[in-house]
RNA sequence: UCCCCUGUAGCUCAACGGUAGAGCGAGCGGCUGUUAACCGCUAGGUUGUAGGUUCGAAUCCUACCGGGGGAGCCA
């Protein structure tokens, strides 16, 4: 008999149906007057399939005990109305199969709420709890959202390098990718010579897929990129990963104005998806960690973001006789607090932040005509803050020359990145959005740790 | 990287210079169409590691290691 999920029984199986389900225990509950609750969850979705064992069962003298706190089974039987509260069918069992035990003395998990920081510790085992099974289930929706949007609107998905030997943003960021044996290196004590390399000169994992990305925008049109991105950076925070994933529009022939409207429609067809898609599991999240995440997210998809330059969010900030630890000038990029204050106490709601000084910003952004700013915007959100940071890109070859060199790059070495100026060269802009940040932003998960099936922050990589 | 907090039973915590406790979980028994089930009993700890102060350290001090929060950097 084939495997039917709990998720399809829960919903759709009728009264005096039979069914076979597999998947791993949650609780049981003996009762001696001659059967059992045993309730099951195989991870389809949020809730337990309850299923009634009676003693006449094959087995069931020998290897109910078996039936604890995460193990693995097999059972058949007929789903029936049920006389109890809390679910529309449960399943009377003909038989069951333990697949694997599961030592109720060493199992990790227990019938209670276990803390995220002990759940971190045993990352292998956390995807059967409640949350994370939420969480991998949001994530899994995000993704298909993020998929079908772009889809939708016809951009091409392009899948860019994860190594690079580029140093675009930076060697110290980067987390360098070797082949050599730096032990015996080190032993020998000669002087590197990066020509023994694999690929003959230093290599690293890409912190960004953009520029890659604006070769296909300025060839083929509007397209994406998705995937991890690396980051050496020593951050010890809520909102940081070593490893994260990203999505990149780059779309030729717009400006930012409209680089602003393709990064809220995105945001909320995303989120629009995950709620009717994961119903479930949101009531979930906003039952038990976070009360104002429902709220949030249709704030979300019924208002239009806020739009402030950066000009006039500094004037507010200074206006608002709000005490900030850092200073409120222009030409300073804003800073936690500040973003916090305008995102939850000035517009409760999420803005986008557009027009910053250039002399904060990076090289690839498009300078204005004021000279002083470049069409640099974030996306702000409540609570996470940056969910998305993007730009339109400049276009003009001697601008950009120029701007490289202002941040102390070498042009020489971006000479393909600007050939795509120097022929055909094409207004264009995209954004990047980090995943874990939106899954944050959706679940009201604090600790960006948890948005990820496995977190790799400084010092740790465990699983 | 900086600042603050923290490390005690499987988990969550108490004990605040004088022999280490509770709740939950687990084991056993009882009860029950139960659903965070309920009631009783039992087992379970060189107090993160290494030094130091003291008659005496989980408790005070130092270093190291781990965890958390905040900041910077950013998505």
């Amino acid at each position: 008999m084939i495997r039917q999920h709990i998720a399809d029984i829960l919903q759709n199986t009728q009264p005096g149906e039979t069914a076979t389900i597999c998947g791993w225990v949650r609780t049981r509950r003996d009762s001696k007057q001659g059967f059992s609750f045993v309730e099951i969850n195989d991870g389809s979705c949020m809730k337990n399939l309850q299923v009634v064992i009676d003693a006449d069962v094959e087995g069931y003298h020998e290897h109910l005990k078996d039936l604890t706190t995460g193990a693995s089974v097999r059972i058949t039987g007929e789903v029936k109305d049920s006389p109890g509260q809390g679910q529309r069918v449960e399943m009377q069992a003909g038989n069951f199969e333990v697949l694997g035990l599961a030592d109720a003395e060493t199992y990790p998990l227990q019938k209670k709420r276990h803390s995220f920081e002990f759940l971190r510790e045993i990352a292998h085992l956390r995807p059967r709890t409640n949350t994370f099974g939420a969480i991998a289930r949001v994530r899994n929706a995000a993704a298909h959202a993020i998929h079908t949007f772009f889809f939708f609107f016809g951009f091409l998905y392009v899948q860019t390098i994860f190594i690079t030997c580029s140093e675009c943003e930076g060697g110290g960021s980067m987390f360098q990718d070797t082949t050599l044996d730096l032990a015996r290196l080190a032993e020998m004590k000669t002087q590197l010579d990066w020509s023994q390399d694999f690929f003959g000169k230093p290599a690293s994992l890409t912190v960004s897929g953009q520029l890659e990305a604006e070769t296909f925008a300025t060839s083929l049109g509007p397209c994406y990129t998705f995937g991890p991105t690396f980051r050496a950076e020593n951050s010890n925070t809520t909102r940081h990963l070593a490893e994260f994933w990203m999505v990149e529009p780059e779309v030729p022939f717009i400006d930012l104005q409209e680089n602003m409207q393709l990064a809220e429609e995105f945001v909320r067809g995303v989120v629009s998806h995950i709620l009717t898609h994961c119903a479930d599991d949101m009531e979930f999240f906003n039952q038990r960690i976070d009360n104002t995440v429902l709220e949030v997210l249709h704030n979300i998809t019924q208002h239009d973001f806020i739009r402030v330059p950066y000009t006039e969010a500094i004037q507010i900030l200074a206006d608002s006789g709000q005490e900030f630890e850092y200073p409120i000038e222009w030409g300073r990029d804003l800073q936690s607090e500040h973003e916090r204050f305008l995102t939850e106490q000035h517009f409760k709601q999420p803005i986008i932040v557009y027009d910053y000084p250039r002399s904060i910003k990076p090289f690839y952004m498009r300078v204005n005509d004021d000279g002083r700013t470049v069409r640099a915007m974030d996306v702000l959100v409540p609570r996470v803050g940056e969910i998305i940071g993007g730009s339109q890109r400049e276009e003009r070859l001697d601008v950009l020359t120029a701007r490289m060199e202002e941040c102390g790059l070498n042009p020489g070495d971006y000479w393909w990145y600007l050939d795509l100026r120097r022929y055909g060269t094409v207004p264009h802009a995209g954004f990047g959005l980090g995943l874990e940040r939106l899954i944050q932003l959706v679940t009201g998960m604090v600790n960006i740790r948890d948005c990820i099936p496995f977190a790799r922050t400084p010092k740790n990589a465990a699983f």
